[in-house]
DNA sequence: TAAATAGTGTCTCTCAGACACTATGTC
DNA sequence: GACATAGTGTCTGAGAGACACTATTTA
């Protein structure tokens, strides 16, 4: 890149650092699934380690020529066969020693996947946790954890499930559900409505065979 | 870091990508030095090219065992005789063509740094150009500027002059012109004194000297 | 006293939250 | 009709912007 240092010396004969990508996957169970709704992260069994609960985050060393969105993509195609997802950069974690095998250089992202599409994952090597119950991941994990949930709620403040985590058509109640899932806490009803509505397209259709007013149901516009 | 590809290969063999940080460095002048103030953003002039106009970021290659603050701190000393600044990652630019002369990730970062500290880089191999006329400038480092001026309007909409651009003690009046040069437009006078007096502390002194009522003084919180 | 700038009182508008009320379905 | 859930009308308080008014200095 032409850079120089003070001694006029082209740098780019430095060793160089391995570069590879961590995924931090988020998702909410639908709400039959469980009555509590809470974010869950994705975790794979800590690679040639065999002790009991050692688990970090899929990722993947970045290969030549290759961008870090297209890694973060084939990790999850071969960890835990997931296709398709929009993944986006958080963080560089760069501590020198974080990896003590190696000068490994960490770009951490956020990706949001569907429940239904991680379902059939649940298996000795991979497995879903709900954040609040997720400490003592391998390396620096937990703290993209907490990056990736904070980044996450900040998208939700602002937009219907921008990252279309429900099924459509969906209810109001079913959005807030959701949304209260991913925030955190609970939501007022009306303000929510409120809010919501305008930036959501009504089908026309309501519920059938449910117990009271039959609610409207939304897509997302 | 144990990871394998689907062969179960280690892949710390793979070859890796040179990593290196450029850094826009934003400022603002004071109110005496140019009426309309703007932020303005440090470029050097681009290394090994003589042709006219040729200018980029500041930036270097990360040495083994630096963390990238590191590095930013390093080739601002180095290039610019700046210390102590602060800066904060923004992106990594990942686009393996981005540079022609090889596979070079750069992490992008925002620095602040009062106007003070760099009136005497004008130099020919370093200026500061208002962000308005910057284009054309090496590699991607004009989208570099556009992150790194985005970050910053986020900071100083919350806060009275998060990153110390103003020499202390200064007036209400001094304060908005500041806010108004970092966000880019007019801000109306009654409402930003109403949210921004509350979190700063008044030193108890006024400007002596002035025409009309003299201002109050004060300094962050 | 005039001019200039600092600082405030107050009105209005919007929006979020609280709360109660109405609407419309099942059992 | 009883019950349950969807959806709304309305009040209140907080905060932003508009605007005019008051306050305090120099010339």
């Amino acid at each position: 890149m032409g850079y120089q240092d003070s001694a006029g010396k082209a740098l780019t004969d430095y060793p160089r650092p391995s570069v590879a990508v961590d995924v931090a996957v988020l998702t909410v169970p639908p709400e039959q699934h469980s009555p509590e709704q809470e974010l869950f992260v994705l975790l794979v069994r800590r690679a040639g380690k065999h002790q009991h609960d050692a688990w970090q985050l899929p990722g993947t060393f970045l290969h030549p020529g290759e961008i870090l969105a297209d890694a973060c993509h084939r990790a999850l195609r071969e960890k835990v066969g997931i296709e398709g997802s929009e993944p986006v950069q958080l963080h560089v974690l760069d501590d020198p020693h974080r990896d003590d095998r190696g000068w490994v250089l960490s770009v951490a992202h956020l990706d949001v996947v569907a429940w239904r599409r991680l379902e059939r994952v649940d298996t000795t090597e991979v497995r879903l946790a709900p954040i609040a119950e997720v400490r003592g991941l391998a390396f620096d994990h937990d703290r993209i954890v907490a990056l990736a949930v904070e980044r996450l709620r900040a998208e939700y403040q602002e937009t219907p499930d921008p990252r279309g985590l429900l099924e459509e058509p969906f209810t109001l109640l079913d959005l807030q559900r959701l949304h209260e899932a991913v925030v955190g806490h609970e939501l007022p009803k009306d303000s929510f409505r409120r809010g919501m509505e305008p930036r959501l397209r009504a089908t026309g259709e309501t519920q059938a065979g449910v117990v009271g007013k039959p609610a409207r149901l939304f897509v997302r516009e």
